[in-house]
DNA sequence: ATAGGGTTAG
């Protein structure tokens, strides 16, 4: 039916793209296409990802990866991350970050936008403005994207920052070329919306006023902005007036013009107005009657819980209380108070010193009480100065984050505020034993059905003797390959220099790497499960042994996350990275692996690029991180595995 | 050989 590759390929994109065939048509062919090539793939991917099915990208990303001889190329990351975007899954993403970073695409402008754009839309501005950093030469997408996702999460001052650096860095270029740069339209446009967002209408219509383009968009925005924050400014300047009539007649106004858009800020003035009149029940209903019908977000906005704090500065604290445990009653009907708003409460009633109260509150919660209740709790200890409840707080807090160290720092504080030096060092060595106890590890390997489980530095396996000799000779290859012990991923705490060194190599991956090459055929797979992550150098070393001794090693993390995708480590320079898809979230509600756990292990060193389809282990569902030191690699220029 | 990123508000 196909009579060239090439042919078949432009036949099948014009399936995908035409609006008069369906995707379906365009899977029947593909279905059809013996060997698929990569440009094929890449097309179903992308077209999936437009779908409302965007999930099957990530299958035919894993077909990709399992079935054909074809790595990913520049061109199936944007489709993929754009795919993960759809369906919001932040694990997933990451997961394709990951590999873009190991791979030879890791300063791709097209692909870390569309990461940009990505981690912005699942919420994750960090992470968005961590991506944006790093570009080495970021083009006015780069900056778009970042601002735009600003201007989306919120985060104003943000947004606007980086505007004004994006101004900067432009303004050299414009004074050399003496040539007036042309602002991106979508940009301007973007722009202006947060201006109008902000209530700064006067850098709105200075910007608009600029724009050399405008288009009905900016128009709108321009117009509807202005709208707004007159309507705005009327009401707050009557309602920080103490005219609060005034401004709930302007309000009732606004409500009958057919153009004006409220936004959160009006209904911020409006109910700090109703407050004022202590008639709170009143704008409550109102509220809830325009919830209804508008502004989604501030039906979940725990900011409606403070809001009297804000019009309090002169308000006594039993007034401020007062407020905060009416509207708390009130806002039941309008919207089902969230965790969230039980911790504002609790640290309204906390720092009113009304402690007691704060504690009934919670043990009438209806659900369960977060760490973030605990932590209101015991930051109002600590104003004050509560020990024995501040404790109680910092146990129950500690039961739901065994690892939340600013809890420990918090009581230890509280303990020096009051004096208790005892318990400060008490908490101090609590804290360090802790941290040792963190990272206290072993690894096991079996071999003929017996399990066999190294600790650190462990001389107990009966084979020790050949394990030790067996590992002075990798020591010597490795020494003599050139490998440095890489003394800052030491995790441990020793104080010696050359104990750290010793520490290192003496990690229960080497010593059951050591034992795997002694106790197994060389054609075997040696693997390996480490109960925390696998250090840096362990990484390595299993790279390095695999290399010199030819053998396939597979050196496994379990981490329990109950999260699902977590990373396991991100630091600035990106120097190890490892992120997974647990597999007991994958698959649950998208459906997008079956039998494949999609997992990435991306290490710093830029020589060699792992990725591994790892097939699930049901036995071991708390994977996070598989490190497969495999016998082929990546080429990076054919796109072809060898 | 073919292809990629951001896009306001309603």
């Amino acid at each position: 039916m196909f009579f060239d590759a090439y042919s078949a390929s432009k036949l099948f994109t014009a399936s995908t793209l035409s609006p008069f065939s369906s995707l379906e048509y365009a899977r029947k062919v593909f279905d059809e296409i013996p060997e698929p090539n990569l440009y094929m793939l890449n097309t179903l991917i992308r077209a999936y990802s437009w779908s409302p099915e965007p999930s099957e990208s990530v299958k035919i990303f894993l077909r990709m990866l399992c079935e054909s001889p074809y790595f990913p190329n520049k061109f199936t990351f944007p489709f993929l991350i754009k795919a993960a975007t759809k369906l919001s899954r932040l694990g997933v993403g990451q997961v394709f970050h990951g590999l873009v970073v190991k791979s030879s695409f890791g300063d791709d402008v097209f692909i870390l936008n569309s990461l940009i754009h990505f981690y912005a839309s699942c919420g994750d501005l960090d992470f968005a403005y961590r991506v944006f950093v790093r570009i080495g030469e970021k083009d006015v997408v780069s900056w778009n994207s970042m601002i735009s996702g600003f201007v989306q999460g919120g985060c104003f001052d943000k947004a606007l920052e980086l505007f004004r650096e994006m101004e900067a860095e432009n303004v050299k270029p414009n004074a050399v070329t003496k040539k007036g740069i042309k602002m991106d339209l979508t940009l301007s446009n973007a722009m202006l919306d947060m201006y109008a967002k902000c209530g700064s209408v006067e850098d709105a219509k200075k910007l608009f006023d600029e724009m050399e383009e405008k288009d009905i968009v900016s128009w709108t925005t321009m117009i509807d902005g202005q709208e707004t924050a007159t309507w705005n400014a009327l009401i707050s300047a009557y309602d920080q007036n103490g005219k609060p009539q005034e401004a709930l007649a302007i309000f009732h106004q606004l409500q009958l013009s057919k153009n004006a858009n409220p936004d959160e800020l009006t209904f911020v003035s409006t109910l700090s107005s109703y407050a004022q009149l202590g008639a709170m029940d009143v704008g409550v209903e109102e509220l809830r009657l325009i919830c209804s019908t508008e502004c989604m977000k501030l039906r979940s906005s725990p900011m409606l819980l403070l809001l009297p704090m804000y019009y309090a500065c002169a308000c006594s604290h039993s007034g401020l209380v007062e407020e905060g445990r009416m509207f708390f009653n009130q806002m039941e009907p309008v919207v089902v108070p969230g965790v969230k708003h039980y911790a504002c409460m609790v640290d309204i009633l906390g720092r009113a010193g009304l402690l007691e109260e704060a504690v009934e509150f919670i043990e009438k919660m209806p659900i369960t009480p977060s760490a973030s209740v605990w932590g209101a709790l015991l930051g109002a200890c600590k104003i004050h100065e509560n020990v024995e409840l501040a404790e109680q707080a910092c146990s129950r807090l500690l039961e739901l984050e065994p690892e939340n160290d600013k809890a420990l720092v918090l009581l230890s504080n509280i303990y020096a505020k009051t004096g208790k030096w005892d318990n400060v060092s008490e908490l101090k060595k609590r804290m360090r034993v802790s941290e040792l106890q963190k990272e206290r590890g072993w690894s096991s390997m079996e071999v003929n059905g017996t399990l066999h489980k190294f600790l650190a530095a462990d001389n107990s396996h009966p084979l020790s003797k050949e394990i030790y000799s067996k590992l002075d000779e990798i020591v010597a290859k490795l020494k003599s390959s050139g490998h440095v012990t890489n003394k800052s991923l030491l995790l441990q705490l020793v104080d010696e220099e050359d104990m750290k060194e010793q520490g290192l190599n003496l990690h229960g991956e080497k010593l059951a790497i050591a034992f795997g090459l002694i106790s197994t055929s060389p054609s075997q797979l040696i693997r390996i499960v480490k109960n925390l992550r696998v250090c840096g150098d362990c990484h390595t070393v299993a790279k390095l042994i695999s290399k010199l001794y030819n053998r396939e090693i597979l050196l496994r993390d379990s981490h329990i996350s109950s999260l699902g995708a977590r990373p396991i480590r991100f630091d600035d320079e990106l120097d190890l990275l490892a992120f997974s898809e647990a597999p007991e979230t994958i698959g649950s509600d998208g459906g997008l692996v079956d039998e494949d756990v999609l997992t990435a292990v991306i290490w710093g060193d830029e020589t060699e690029t792992l990725l591994v389809r790892e097939p699930l282990d049901l036995s071991s569902n708390s994977v996070s991180a598989v490190t497969h030191v495999s016998l082929f690699e990546k080429s990076h220029n054919t796109n072809e595995k060898p």
